[in-house]
DNA sequence: ATGAAAGCGCTAACAA
DNA sequence: TTGTTAGCGCTTTCAT
């Protein structure tokens, strides 16, 4: 491994101007940056990260906490995460803490102390924790709100709403929610935002569950949808497509007697039959933001949140109910 | 953050012998031992990594580079790392190379400077790149074998024969394989095991596919299944819940019309209606034998390979073919 | 069994 | 603009 020693030897310059040459081109004449550049090329020159994190105490890594992967939520967003930290030219450090608060903070902790930060998906953990471990080290929450730590939040809630507006305007009145994960703050929000949207129409909105949103617990929901319903919203896509399959076995064809919606859009939702109207939600974006601005706040920005909007793709598992 | 002189300060030793009783205990006497324990314990002492990686030239890190993380192989896969590295005090640093061999050529590249080693799922790249790879850097691969690099394997090919054999007892004759990613070694492997393992038997496999093994394929896929063909074993547990969507849909029951059987068991298949019988396949032992197995490679043991065996678990989903 | 001292490869004052 | 120098926090000879 050739070191900055030898690539400034090779320049015939000191090693400082080599670092400078190397990470502030603006400091250094442009001849002489010029000379180490090739030299470094030649040799093939990567600074190495553990002695610059050691005098500059960064370490250029980036900890994601996740509670699972087996949600198909997380493949996007760790994809997006990775994707920025590569961009920034940092790495991430990955943990899964299977939604157990212990482990999430045990987890936390160790990857802050090798992090320069942390981008938490805490839905589970206590807002006490999660100010504690901010506190720690810089962290930037995703998909939920704690006081005014950074988030970076997805607004289905809003797009709930939406997607709940569009149901009404068909003609329903009668509608059902499959609630996502116990204790969850984004079903928590969405459950709120619908719940209004349905009363200030004058419809009426059943909730189900809350369930942990699977496929099966979707096939399993499928039975306790009221008869008199003409409308469900899913919690998720894998819950939805247990509930299409469900409906189905028991006879409900979608959309002429009951119309099916998902609350996000990571299982491929267009493809099934019928093709499933659902909440399209940027993901993969929530990650790469999470970790920029976690980035930003390392580099010692003012922390701040961001919320991205979903949008409603409609599709053929929605339509008008039939007159009664 | 205390460091190693504030330990030894506070023990009354001097920082080599504070070094020492952290890191080889059987160096120091035990009374020392303890004394700087106990400091170390009362300052929430951690030794700093980068200072530790600087001299050691180890830095506890091990990269985990993975095609995707939207196929639930790599949920448990990744589980299994992180916890393996846990164990071992190291950390998993995690890269998507979304089957682009050219990303994944870099991306291990770039792990490979900072981490000690790296874990490879590498479906798609060709054995020289992978051959290459393992000479700059300690490699272990996971789910393919080339040459003499250490790898994990996990036998579906002899699965997959077990559960063809399994097929053949219940009196199949006519069976379909739903092939997976094009190129991929694993899904090669089971197709030559189970082409040969019914042949011997006298029996027919028409080969459907390949197909990226995804729920919507899976029901694509079902229209393509022959008239004739009384049992299906498709790639894994995605594919095999769209099949049976499909299937369904084409008016054709299962088991009485068609058996159908999963090539993996990473989607609750036991839940379904009717439950899937599946090969349950070690992953989530796949990806901490593989982090074992290159902690072991870096702390210079020789390369070994391992291989995982599969189970056959059968469900509802399997029965004898009707009598024609 | 313990301590003193050197040094891993880099960056950052401070001088020139 | 460039060089000199002094560490960052740890491990590790080499003495004792």
């Amino acid at each position: 491994m050739a070191t900055l020693a030898d690539v400034a030897r090779e320049a015939g310059v000191s090693k400082a101007t080599a670092s400078r040459a190397l990470t502030r081109p603006d400091m250094v004449a442009a001849a002489t940056r010029e000379r180490v550049t090739a030299a470094a090329g030649r040799l093939g020159f990567h600074a190495n990260r553990s002695a610059r994190a050691l005098t500059t105490g960064r370490t250029g890594m980036v900890g994601l906490v996740v509670p699972t992967l087996a949600n198909p939520f997380f493949a996007p967003l760790v994809l997006g995460a990775q994707r920025a930290a590569e961009e920034a030219d940092a790495h991430v450090l990955l943990s899964v803490s299977e939604y157990d608060p212990g482990r999430e903070a045990a987890l936390t902790d160790r990857l802050g102390e090798q992090a320069d930060g942390v981008v938490m998906v805490a839905p589970v953990g206590s807002d006490a924790e999660l100010r504690e471990r901010a506190r720690r080290s810089p962290v930037v929450l995703v998909d939920r709100r704690v006081g005014r730590l950074p988030a970076v939040v997805l607004d289905t809630a809003a797009g709930a709403a939406e997607m709940v507006g569009h149901l009404l305007e068909l003609g329903h009145r009668r509608l059902a929610y499959v609630a996502g994960p116990p204790g969850s703050w984004a079903d928590e929000g969405r459950r709120a935002a619908m719940t209004e949207r349905v009363a200030a129409a004058g419809a009426r909105l059943t909730v189900l569950g809350p369930v942990t949103p699977t496929f099966d617990t979707g096939i399993a929901t499928a039975a306790e949808v009221p008869h008199e319903v003409t409308a469900v919203l899913a919690f998720n896509s894998l819950v939805t497509l247990g509930l299409l399959h469900g409906l189905r076995a028991a006879g409900r064809r979608v959309p002429e007697d009951v119309s099916v919606a998902a609350g996000d859009d990571l299982t491929a939702l267009g493809a099934t039959d019928p093709a499933v109207t659902a909440l399209e939600v940027p993901v993969e974006e929530a990650g790469a933001v999470a970790v920029q601005r976690l980035l930003e706040l390392c580099a010692g920005a003012a922390g701040r949140s961001t919320t991205l909007t979903t949008r409603t793709v409609l599709r053929a598992s929605t339509a008008a109910p039939r007159r009664a």
